[in-house]
RNA sequence: GGCCCGGUAGUACAGUUGGUUAGUACGCCAGCCUGUCACGCUGGAGGUCGACGGUUCGAGCCCGUUCCGGGUCGCCA
């Protein structure tokens, strides 16, 4: 025999009945119905089909074969006499003359059910990946996430974007994250690092001609994980274009995501270009949130002038947002529980009260609250609950307070969709919390609104430096921050003056940039890009709330590759190579 | 690093006010069963209740310490 099947377990139909076929998979169930009667579940990449058989030889043989062993299985396929409509396969049968064990699985006990392994301790189902993926219901997200590679690819070469490969072993960065290093083993002493993102060289591409660059880029960040953030690496759709406006990139994006979005996502309504465009700061006043996730009809109005003066010691002379929700009939436990999810999450309390059937104020803090005042600026309506938030937490606490009430409560989420927008007008600079001193906000490489002479005017003391705003975008998705992108500083006087408003001289530049400040010399296009996190359109279009469930390796929380067993020991003569000493203390 | 939640059989979970032999479901083993498809029925095996210490006549439960996991804040140009 040539090949080793002759079909998989998801074609054969009713037409194929009479055919003699070959067919190799997992078994992964035996029910036994009677002494020489039984049924097999075969199972592959493509589906599932029943074998039946009908001897007490043959029944006794896959009794004594572990589930989830590979068989080979050659029979007759049969039209079944009881069908099974919820089986793609449910019409025939395997009547089988012959079956093989391919790879026996030696334990009748595994570390979880393979069908219901999402159920399952994630430690277990990390450590057993193999098996977890085996699962179709995992398996789905690892195939979606193939098909969406290759659709963004696809979609970024017809807009004649090129991919380019940069390198993996770099040079250290400067600013951002941590570094993952990398021993040097012909410098001893030195180190390469992994990229955080491309960011310089595609920028440097762009200095060399090539018009339009993507990749999707393998990032690397020693920083701790969250529930959408995977620990160490993730992918990008990293993008780059010469001659390019902030509105080039934003037609770009959104002639290539709406439609992957359509194609391969749980929920069929996405938000049509061109996407609703916000303000950084209006984003917070109105959201609490650069983020903001627009299924929710939620808004926040500032109250503060109206407890400036209030007997309520938190709210007196505070910042005080009010986030008005109608018709809502919680009770008051479920306020409590939700207000401690909120507490949870941004650290501040929450305030609460309600306008009740007779349209008076009831409850939590409303005796603090004059109705006339506050319905002057928000709609009390009978049924309305007012949640408020006070303090330096507030704006933060009001974007807490918009996702867990807009999702709990009735009529104010249209789950169901994905709802797209760019936040625009970042702040270029910002106060260091530590420093006390004027700092980048975001990254030292976009371009300033206002270029050179805004930035003169701040260095003069004639405009506040805070105020200036870097030409810097993020796309935000139900919630999700997709992707952060700029146009960027191309220009090298410009970027002398965005460093000294930081107190950083033209050799700081040149010695943290070395290759982009010498390169921008020899005349660079005026250039603009973001970069969409993969990882992240995957979990939405998957609607999946664990960046784990669309990785096909994950590593854990504390960035552990249980599986593999990384990090792990190395060799001292490896060490010795790499010139790296190891002291162990004695507690050791 | 801070805070919150969790850790009980191979797996998922229940376990009341601290009180007899720690239960349920799935899985596993044995027997029965000729149309099952989450097969069914009968029986059985399987537990350091994460670890250590304390309180108590008595601890899965209360207290302390610690380990592990998840969430979240810090962090993520």
């Amino acid at each position: 025999m040539t090949q080793m099947r002759t079909h998989n377990c998801g074609e054969l139909r009713l037409a194929d009945a009479g055919k003699t076929v070959t067919l190799v998979g997992w078994m992964e169930n035996v029910r036994v119905v009677g002494q020489n009667f039984a049924f097999v579940v075969l199972r592959d990449f493509y589906g599932t089909t029943q074998v039946v058989i009908e001897n007490e030889e043959m029944t006794n043989a896959v009794k004594g074969i572990n589930k989830e062993s590979t068989i080979s299985v050659t029979g007759v396929v049969r039209e079944r006499e009881s069908k099974n409509p919820k089986q793609a396969t449910g019409d025939i049968e395997i009547v089988p003359e012959k079956i093989e064990v391919l790879g026996r699985c030696i334990y009748n006990e595994l570390p979880f059910e393979i069908n219901r392994s999402r159920d399952a301790d994630e430690t277990q189902r990390l450590k057993y990946r193999y098996l977890d993926l085996r699962n179709p219901a995992v398996k789905k997200n690892i195939v979606l996430r193939c098909k969406v590679v290759a659709a963004l690819r696809k979609a970024m070469m017809d807009h004649d974007f090129l991919e380019i490969t940069t390198p993996i072993l770099t040079a250290s960065s400067p600013e951002g994250a941590r570094d993952y290093l990398v021993p040097s083993r012909k410098h001893p002493g030195k180190f390469y690092a992994l990229p955080q993102a491309p960011q310089q060289v595609k920028q440097l591409l762009m200095t060399s001609g090539f018009d339009r660059y993507f990749q999707i880029a393998p990032c690397f960040r020693d920083e701790d994980a969250r529930g959408d953030r995977s620990p160490g690496e993730f992918y990008q759709l990293d993008m780059e274009m010469a001659f390019a406006t902030q509105e080039d990139v934003f037609a770009v994006l959104e002639d290539v995501l709406p439609p992957i979005f359509a194609e391969y996502g749980t929920y069929s309504i996405a938000s049509k270009p061109p996407f609703r465009r916000i303000k950084y700061l209006d984003a917070l006043a109105t959201y609490g949130s650069d983020k903001p996730d627009l299924r929710i009809d939620l808004t926040a109005t500032d109250v503060s002038a109206l407890f400036a003066k209030s007997e309520f010691e938190p709210f007196a002379g505070k910042t005080v947002k009010a986030v008005p929700i109608s018709n809502c009939t919680l009770t008051r436990k479920q306020i409590d529980k939700l207000t401690a999810d909120c507490e949870v999450q941004s650290g501040a309390k929450s305030y609460w009260f309600k306008v009740d059937e007779n349209g008076a104020l009831a409850g939590g803090v409303a005796k603090f609250c004059d109705k006339d005042a506050l319905s002057a600026v928000l709609p009390l309506e009978k049924n309305t609950l007012v949640v408020l938030s006070a303090g330096d937490l507030a704006v933060k606490n009001t974007g807490v307070v918009i996702k867990i009430f807009g999702a709990a409560c009735e009529g104010h989420m249209d789950k169901e969709r994905y709802e797209f927008c760019w936040i625009v007008d970042f702040p270029m600079y910002e106060i260091g919390d530590e420093s006390g001193e004027l700092e980048f906000c975001h990254n030292p490489f976009s371009m300033p609104g206002g270029g050179k002479e805004t930035l003169e005017a701040a260095a003069r003391g004639e405009i506040d430096p805070l105020s200036i705003t870097a030409q810097q975008y993020d796309l935000v998705c139900n919630g999700v921050e997709l992707s952060s992108g700029a146009v960027r500083n191309h220009d090298p006087e410009i970027m002398i003056e965005a460093f000294k408003l930081v107190r950083l001289g033209e050799e700081d530049v040149k010695k943290k940039f070395p290759a982009m400040s010498n390169a921008f010399c020899y005349g660079a296009p005026p250039h603009a890009g973001i970069a969409p996190g993969v990882d992240r359109i995957v979990m939405l279009l998957a609607g999946e709330d664990s960046i784990r469930e669309i990785i096909p390796f994950p590593m854990n929380k504390n960035a552990q590759d249980i599986m593999m067993g990384a990090p792990g020991e190395v060799t001292a003569h490896q060490l010795d190579e790499l010139s790296i000493a190891v002291t162990r203390t004695e507690e050791e």
